[in-house]
DNA sequence: TGCACATTTGACTATATTGCCAAATGTGCA
DNA sequence: TGCACATTTGGCAATATAGTCAAATGTGCA
């Protein structure tokens, strides 16, 4: 694969990456529902806050997240609404699934 | 996060993730195009036959893809036409984020 | 059967990712 | 200033992923 092809995919599929992720997917889905500040976020997960904020890092490189803070709190939205379509392709991928598994069931 | 919530997470990224690699973005883009054998894509990437091998058993796992063996080779092909949105929606991700990039620099 | 070709699998190393804790940073307010 | 709160960052251990080579498997054909 030619370099500058090569490249090309790396930085689309880094954006992807970026949401392959249980914690980042929820984060994702949650947002969708309007902006949440950190702390709301790791209420929800469960997991240490740090984790939380390393996830949410990774989300706004990718250019998934923008951040906004307001006094002392950050809250989190989402920069294009386009990456909701996501899930319902993959609710698409997930039926394939099953009526594959019910052929190969007969 | 409760147990059944974690899971549904997981197995939906799972499906993201699989696409989240370099390689095996380019494959279902070069896949958008018709099916193809492994020994077609291992040309155009330009790696060890076993390496893209594997990718498309990562790719076949997640639903993404579905191979047809005829003879002694094996064609891929989309499950799903769905995953091209995808395309779409990083490249708008990457618009958002290069006018971010405009405003920082003013 | 035996050979050429296509693909997959196994074993292994190198590298990347994840999650937690502790520490640092930043903000508002008394 | 000093304290409480929210968030980020650094360091580290556990785990997962990617790529390579060698070997195994499967197919068509002489």
């Amino acid at each position: 694969m030619e370099n500058s092809i090569r490249k090309k995919f790396e930085t689309r599929a880094g954006i992807i990456k970026s949401m392959g992720h249980p914690t980042r997917l929820f984060i994702v889905d949650e947002l969708s529902r309007g902006e949440r500040c950190v702390c709301e976020l790791t209420e929800l997960i469960g997991a240490d806050v740090s984790t939380v904020s390393k996830h949410l890092t990774i989300l706004r490189n990718a250019g998934i997240v923008q951040d906004d803070k307001r006094g002392s709190q950050v809250f989190y939205s989402l920069t294009v609404p386009c990456v909701l379509n996501f899930f319902d392709c993959v609710e698409s991928v997930l039926k394939a699934r099953l009526s594959k598994q019910m052929d190969s069931i007969g």
